[in-house]
RNA sequence: AGGCGCGUAGCUCAGUGGGAGAGCGCUACCUUGACAUGGUAGAAGUCGGCGGUUCGAAACCGCCCGUGCCUACCA
């Protein structure tokens, strides 16, 4: 055994764990990830989709990361200047809550602390636990520029964000006004739709009776939220409903109140849902909200910040809403205006923080008027100047764009970047600017007070690709790396972010903030189901890098990674390439037993293979169209292309035929034929490993520097280029007339049921000559593969009758067996051969005798079946004569 | 209710107009000097169903069935 280590140097499992960290130091040391921006190159750059502070590396990310790595890595290896940007997201009311959470453990709120304070407190929480995801990432593999890493809160990009809110306001995009939110009354703050959560909930339908204005009938309304009433303004019935005719011009006596409210048409009524009449209420419900607008209704609030009536309820002032909700019920059923209640089963609004029931209502809030915004992005968009992957996202994008609203940038948090709007108790006029002010601008008063909403957190992440660059400073960083790129993101997220990077980066930058999106699946089990903790199934990524290493899961999450909406993800398959980086390694660790020095002379064996023997200009080519389809699947993000067209590559051509057939040679005494295989073989291997090195950064790393001869890190080798002098139509012609010659005789061998080493005679029957010369002068490796001892390769001969029998490519396979043949089953098998091939015989002959196919399929299509119609033929000749024979051995 | 997907081998998935593919699993044989985390060979599919377009459909169109997701959850 120790003789037997020594030829090794590499162990014969690849150990992960250990090559996995000892490779990343070693890059953050000599920082390979740093960005170059150098004259006169091309430029590549990626912002990551900055994950929340308070996050935990989950799948998606660890996809996500993947793919945006592999890109990285690969424009790296090219010699562009490649930036990818890495960073957190201070994601506002998520970490709040953390540390409110964690303060609530001590007993205290963070209204015990103070705004102030409370913020410390946070930064504090970042500064302990904030790092958590980042290291995460860097387990992953990736690799970012982490000099350059960004926080959403950080000086600079809170700079950024007050200089937009500046910008927009002084343009009148930003405005202060009413707008219906999602109010929740125990939190005090707006809710984005999001953050509302909606559970199907056992209520009831209160119908209403709404007298006419004049006395003279009534109509009956129905609704969930009774005490809402209050603050109707109308009713609204659809135009066209015949029933209500000529009510417009009558009005409604509300009841409770003797108010007399219009009823105003409106399209948006459904006249099939109860009566087809509904009440208004513009300022307790969305729908009634934009009906509100659209007939210039009054918004009656009935109710205050914490759910209690206010004085627009009159005697019903304080009570709370559902409190109000009995009280108003009874009322109305004691005056006679209650109709019926019925049981009722909808969904209700529910505050995703504390689980209240949300009140819609109108409340004093920031806005972006998006539409110009939105304008600029759906145009950059339709010309081609974005372009968005897979190509059916584009439908969804333009419906969204076409129905946005404007966008509600204040929340009613404390963690998060500040309104710079400040109110002057002087002349009570706005001030809005960048650096607090200490006076007035208008009246000189030093009485300011800030406002004290929070902006959105998708408003600082809107700037990201252009914020993290350095502006609104003109930075070289900006310059070189402005637009991005590729934007690779999860498309649940399409709209919030994407799209409204897209309008800010249009907005300050006047260019598209990235070239490319590309938006990847959502990663879920193997059964289809979302991957949730109270299910159970999550697949946790740092414990797949655990259990199969980095590279094996990386290279899953590759092959998974085609132009879909959902991946399935199943741990099955990553054992399989876990399997396959062994294979990889496995190679390489014979690769290096031969290739122990670097000679000179094996260096330069592959710069002209023209004149080298057959195998090798073989593999060369097949390398060849690797690296066009490898790189074609790089440019064109068909992640899964890359993955399938390494593995094929590496195992199925590289390792079980090249590796084989030079076995001879590499064992064999013949110089010259050693220094081509070694040459050769080396050559291979390290376009293998560069090719493979974006996907599995960390195998490549390790054998490249196991390979002989000084050698820097991986990352700054060239990507593999097309080379025209590899390419070679012949060889693979000729290779595969041989592989199919040899797997035939392994088929007769196999189903003779011959002993693996079992030696054979065979005779190969070859009419064409130059196929026959090209058999003959490899017949020493045919014999070697197929375990021949004896090989006659002839022109023509005949068949015994008790011999094993194929047929590939016009080309005979016999192996005598005297009594080793199972007549009845071949014969059996035979029978089945024959039926398939009358079946696409006469499917063939079909097409051929149709004039419509002849006149309307190209000429080639035509000539393809043509030449199979002739190949059916012949085989099924052979085939009945094999058959011929067997049944004299019956 | 609308919108968007999906349904291909036992399982997980590729494949967008011209002879059904991969990985895993399965069967048989094999410790041959990179690797048993391996090798060789093999079995296995009415491409959800029904119609249509086409010379030709797994692919394009329509309907149906099954299944998943996203909106709005509508008074």
């Amino acid at each position: 055994m120790q003789t037997e280590n020594k030829k090794y140097d590499l162990p014969k499992g690849y150990e992960f764990d250990e090559v996995e960290k000892r490779w990343y130091r070693y890059w953050l040391e000599q920082k390979t990830f740093a960005a170059k921006m150098e004259e006169g190159k091309d430029s590549f750059s990626i912002v990551i989709p900055p994950p929340n502070v308070t996050g935990v590396l989950h799948i998606g990310h660890a996809l996500n990361n993947t793919l945006q790595d592999i890109l990285v890595r690969y424009h790296r290896m090219k010699g562009d200047n490649t930036l990818w940007v890495p960073g957190t997201d201070h994601a506002g009311i998520a970490t709040q809550n953390v540390v409110e959470r964690q303060l609530a453990t001590e007993n205290l709120t963070r209204h015990d602390l103070g705004r102030e304070k409370f913020i410390e407190r946070v930064w504090q929480w970042r500064e302990e636990k904030g790092g958590t995801i980042i290291n995460q990432l860097k387990r992953m593999g990736a690799s970012c520029d982490w000099d350059r890493e960004r926080f959403t809160m950080d000086e600079g990009l809170s700079r950024a964000v007050r200089e937009v809110f500046v910008r927009l306001y002084n343009e009148g995009l930003i405005y202060k006004g009413d707008y219906i939110v999602n109010w929740c009354p125990r939190c005090h703050t707006a809710l984005a739709d999001d953050e509302v959560e909606h559970d199907p909930t056992e209520g009831k339908l209160y119908h209403l009776k709404y007298p006419y204005a004049d006395g003279s009938g009534e109509v009956i309304v129905a609704t969930t939220r009774p005490e809402t009433m209050l603050g109707d303004t109308a009713v609204a019935v659809h135009p066209e409903d015949e029933r209500y005719r000529g009510l417009e011009k009558i009005g409604i006596r509300l009841p409770l109140s003797d108010r007399i409210i219009p009823v105003v048409l409106d399209h948006h009524v459904q006249r099939e849902f109860g009566t087809g009449a509904l009440k208004v209420t513009p300022a307790h419900d969305r729908d009634d909200y934009e009906i509100g607008l659209r007939h210039e209704l009054a918004r009656i609030k009935v109710m205050d910040d914490h759910g209690v009536m206010n004085e627009n309820a009159g005697a019903y002032q304080g009570l709370d809403r559902f409190a109000c909700r009995k009280q108003i019920v009874a009322d109305l059923e004691e005056q006679g205006f209650l109709d019926k209640i019925e049981p009722y089963e909808h969904a209700v609004g529910k505050c995703y923080r504390c689980g209240t029931v949300v009140e819609p209502t109108t409340s004093k809030q920031w806005f972006v008027s998006v539409r110009p915004l939105a304008d600029k992005a759906v145009a950059a968009v339709r010309e081609g100047r974005i372009n968005i992957y897979p190509n059916t996202w584009y439908n969804t994008f333009y419906s969204w764009m076409d129905n946005i609203r404007d966008w509600c940038i204040s929340r009613q948090i404390w963690w998060g970047h500040r309104i710079p709007a400040w109110t002057c108790k002087g002349c009570g006029k706005f001030v809005v600017v960048v650096e607090e002010p200490e006076t007035c601008p208008f009246c000189g008063s030093s009485e300011l007070s800030q406002e004290t909403d929070v902006l959105d957190t998708w408003f600082s992440s809107a700037l990201w690709p252009f914020s993290t660059l350095g502006w609104p400073e003109n930075t070289k960083e900006l310059q070189t790396f402005y637009p991005t790129s590729i934007l690779i993101t999860s498309f649940d997220i399409l709209f919030f972010w994407v799209a409204r990077m897209m309008m800010m980066g249009l907005h300050f930058m006047d260019e598209v903030p990235f070239h490319d999106v590309y938006l990847h699946a959502l990663v879920r089990d193997k059964h289809g189901k979302k991957m949730s903790k109270s299910t159970g199934n999550v697949i946790d990524p740092l414990v797949m890098n655990d259990k199969y290493g980095t590279d094996a899961f990386r290279f899953t999450l590759t092959a998974f990674a085609a132009q879909g909406r959902e991946i399935r993800m199943d741990e099955e398959r990553i054992e399989g390439y876990r399997r396959f980086i062994n294979k990889l390694w496995n190679a390489a660790r014979f690769a290096q037993m031969h290739i122990k020095d670097a000679d000179p002379e094996i260096t330069g064996v592959c710069d002209d293979p023209s004149s080298l023997p057959l195998p090798h200009r073989w593999i060369l080519s097949r390398t060849n169209r690797t690296i066009i389809e490898v790189r074609a699947a790089l440019d064109g993000y068909n992640f899964n292309e890359i993955a399938s067209g390494l593995y094929q590559f590496t195992w199925h051509a590289f390792c079980d035929w090249y590796v084989e057939w030079i076995k001879a040679d590499l064992y064999g005494d013949d110089e010259t034929a050693r220094t081509n295989a070694r040459g050769v073989l080396l050559c291979v291997l390290e376009n293998i490993l560069k090719l493979q090195h974006p996907v599995t950064p960390f195998v490549t790393e390790e054998i490249w520097s196991q390979l002989p001869g000084e050698r820097r890190t991986i990352m700054l080798e060239s990507f593999p280029k097309e080379n025209p002098a590899w390419q070679d139509d012949e060889a693979d012609a000729a290779m595969e007339l041989l592989m199919a010659v040899i797997s035939g005789l392994r088929t007769i061998r196999t189903e003779a049921e011959l002993h693996p080493t079992a030696k054979i005679s065979a005779v190969i029957i070859v009419p064409d000559r130059k196929k026959r010369e090209l058999l003959e002068a490899f017949s020493g490796s045919i014999c070697s593969m197929v375990r021949a001892e004896k090989l006659d390769i002839v022109a023509e001969a005949e068949v015994p009758d008790d011999a094993g029998h194929a047929l590939v490519q016009e080309v005979e396979l016999v192996v005598p067996l005297s009594g080793l043949i199972d007549v009845e089953a071949e014969l059996a098998k035979l029978e089945r051969k024959r039926q398939k091939l009358n079946k696409e015989l006469a499917r063939v002959q079909g097409k051929l005798g149709n004039e419509k196919f002849l006149n309307n399929a190209p000429e080639a299509v035509v000539d393809k079946e043509r030449e199979k119609e002739t190949e059916f033929k012949v085989r099924l000749a052979k085939n009945e004569e094999s058959m011929a024979r067997l049944k004299k051995l019956q």
